[in-house]
DNA sequence: ATTGAGTCCGGTGATTGGCTTAGAA
DNA sequence: TTCTAAGCCAATCACCGGACTCAAT
């Protein structure tokens, strides 16, 4: 449901929104860009104008599904706050999410919800 | 702040340097969950270092490709190859469909201006 | 930092790994570690970000909830007699609601 | 001719804490 | 049950995006 969604909100959109897609980001391009150059490699290389607004829509994605995901984990705990380990959790149960591995740190003992 | 100040480039990263702003994400993900839902301020913080890790992630990938081909410039097209290539498949997918958008929309106001 | 094809090793016990992500996730690990030996990273996030917000937040004008309250007039503490040079704005009060 | 880094500028939304109480424990 | 910590407000000002110039390809 949510990637499709999202596909179909790209392909819907008009030229003129995709004009203003720079305004309307959700998060800065100009920081994306900032972090980016964080990595010394990335020092010396040139970053086309697209490159942070690619990066930055995408970003935007990724915090959804991430929340999406871990939000799951919260339900599924029979819970209504959102704990840091609700998103390891997350991270282990889906292996588009290991190169997080080191970021989030290794589930702390938490009770894993069982089915009945 | 006590901190090791160092030589002009080589300075402390300041939280504001690393990662995107914190309200930012947490309205993402507020939008997300069902409105009644709590989120906790590590679990916000949490998040804000992954996506730095994703930008890292998918640049270095990027950048990788582009030395290997000796070019200069990172660009779009590099960092959606990047995306199939780490296995990030429904985002390569959702993206390059965005791109494509995004690029018919850049072609046609050089038509419209001349 | 090499083992098995997709295995990390982290600490103690092998994770395995997406086998697409395995040599980007290692070619992070060394750069993050040498941001990290070069002293760049903080360990621990500060309290706030920048000192002015941080005095701005303490200065503005808040309900008796806490919360921030409009009101842009410059009073920080002084509730003593008299003197108004600047118009008061009334006085509205919360009827709070949760 | 194109296209990105660097600089400047002006407009603006992210940053921010004390009290209440939801809800983790 | 106990008691930690998330949401709630909106004014300042750091920062973002846009307009430049200049150097490169």
């Amino acid at each position: 449901e949510f990637w499709p969604a999202k596909k179909r909100r790209f392909n819907e959109s008009t030229d003129t929104d995709m004009r203003e897609v720079g305004r309307k980001m959700e998060l800065p391009m100009a920081r994306v860009k900032k972090i980016m150059r964080i990595d010394d490699e990335m020092k010396n290389m040139m970053i086309a104008s697209d490159a942070p607004l690619f990066l930055a829509m995408a970003c935007e994605l990724f915090v959804e599904e991430l929340t999406l995901l871990s939000w799951q984990v919260v339900e599924d705990g029979r819970r209504k706050t959102m704990q840091k380990s609700d998103v390891a959790t997350a991270v282990a149960l889906h292996d588009h999410l290991d190169f997080l591995v080191d970021i989030v740190p290794r589930e702390e003992k938490k009770y894993l919800p069982t089915f009945a | 702040n006590h901190i090791q100040n160092n030589h002009a480039h080589s300075k402390v990263l300041l939280d504001q340097e690393r990662f995107l702003p914190i309200a930012n994400i947490a309205r993402i993900m507020k939008k997300m969950i069902p409105s009644n839902g709590k989120i906790a301020k590590e679990a916000k913080q949490c998040v804000q270092e992954c996506v730095s890790e994703f930008i890292s992630f998918v640049t270095s990938e990027a950048h990788d490709k582009c030395a290997s081909e000796r070019r200069r410039t990172v660009t779009a097209d590099d960092l959606l190859e990047a995306l199939k290539a780490t296995g990030f498949d429904n985002y390569a997918d959702t993206m390059h469909t965005f791109l494509a958008k995004y690029k018919e929309a850049h072609k046609t106001i050089s038509n419209t201006c001349q | 930092v090499d083992n098995g094809i997709n295995g990390i090793r982290s600490g103690q016990e092998p994770i395995y790994v997406n086998a697409k992500q395995y040599h980007r996730i290692m070619k992070r690990r060394e750069a993050r570690a040498k941001l990290e030996r070069e002293g760049r990273i903080p360990k621990k996030r500060s309290k706030y970000l920048h000192e002015s917000r941080h005095q701005h937040a303490m200065n503005r004008v808040r309900g008796d909830g806490g919360k921030f309250f409009k009101g842009s007039k410059r009073d920080q503490k002084a509730s003593t007699s008299a003197q108004n040079h600047e118009e008061e704005e009334e006085d509205g009060e919360e009827s709070d609601r949760r």
